[in-house]
DNA sequence: GTCTATATTGAGATAGAC
DNA sequence: GTCTATCTCAATATAGAC
């Protein structure tokens, strides 16, 4: 591993854990084993490296998304799937997915056209979610009346997880991934 | 409007914005048209501000929530206008809101105490939701396997309409409120 | 209840040696 | 590529006058 990544994952966890604020550069590099001012070798500033953070974990989790679905024949089956890969995925990476999604509006308000970039990439996902909701529509796989509100409710439902699924709890995430698939296709897209 | 809910509203107003760590006391102040040193005649710290906030916007909206329920019959008609008071409580009051979701964390590293307060109070109304939906299985009206994970569910969905609904967009709130509601109670719960 | 003034600490970032 | 040293600014919070 590179040093610009071990910065990346050392900035990834405190992120995650106490805020982007709450966290300052020398903590960052202390978790590395460098001076503060080392950093900036490697990130012109803080919010690039933010930035960095957010582009690649959104990045990451598209390109493992979309193609696992392509071996299923049926809509139904391939909404399932994307359901469970997601939760199973935002699990094991849920502390790049918690800055991704919190700190977006980091972005948003101090880097618009880094935030456009990276919502583009979120909003081509949400697209194909709805497309596959649309087709399933038309198949008579699916009973739903609004494929857009839909593919949002599926989202709101799977990202929700982390919000609450602790691995001491009484769950394993393997058991919550195959329920939410089941409540997203049984359940909000009206499947058979 | 008292001075100290004058300080409620305009922090609550540049916490959701930009968030708690983004935002100085003397922001605060200066949209009070106060100097910074005197907030603190009215919280010994931001801290306290900030569990303030949560404290008020998460026992306002249980004490709006509950009782709105209670003249309905059947369970599923409570669930569904449970939701449907949700996801608009939660948009008039987004701001307030989206600062006791977000900033929670804030609170559970600093504030332990406070953080268990406040998530008392959220759990129990949780646990009535479960309640419902335990009492609509065992009289017939639902269709499900977890109430408990039914529960999580329907509170993920619903808690993610701010993420996404946008006044100026393609849809009115009332119109998500009643399509969430039936999401909810026809999908998640396979309410008939 | 609000002010001025200030203590104290730490932030992000830069310069330049090695 | 990492360091030391430092700049500049802003943060939370306090003391004490009015």
């Amino acid at each position: 591993m590179s040093r610009r990544e071990e910065v990346i994952v050392a900035a990834t966890e405190l992120f995650a854990r106490d805020g982007f604020h709450a966290v300052g550069m020398r903590a960052i590099a202390e978790a590395v084993g460098i001076r503060g001012s080392s950093l900036y070798h490697y990130f012109p500033s803080k919010l690039d490296l933010l930035h960095a953070i957010a582009l690649d974990s959104t990045r990451a989790f598209i390109e493992t998304q979309l193609p696992s679905v392509e071996a299923f024949p049926s809509y139904a089956d391939r909404i399932r799937q994307l359901i469970q890969a997601h939760v199973l995925y935002f699990h094991v990476h849920r502390q790049e997915e918690a800055v991704g999604l919190r700190e977006l509006q980091e972005l948003r308000e101090n880097a618009p056209a880094r935030y456009a970039e990276i919502q583009a990439i979120r909003r081509s996902y949400q697209d194909a979610l709805e497309r596959m909701i649309v087709a399933g529509m038309a198949a008579g796989e699916f009973e739903c009346e609004d494929a857009h509100l839909a593919a949002l409710a599926v989202l709101g439902l799977v990202n929700s997880v982390n919000d609450w699924f602790r691995v001491t709890g009484h769950y394993t995430i393997d058991h919550v991934a195959v329920s939410y698939a089941q409540i997203g296709v049984g359940g909000i897209l009206g499947g058979r």
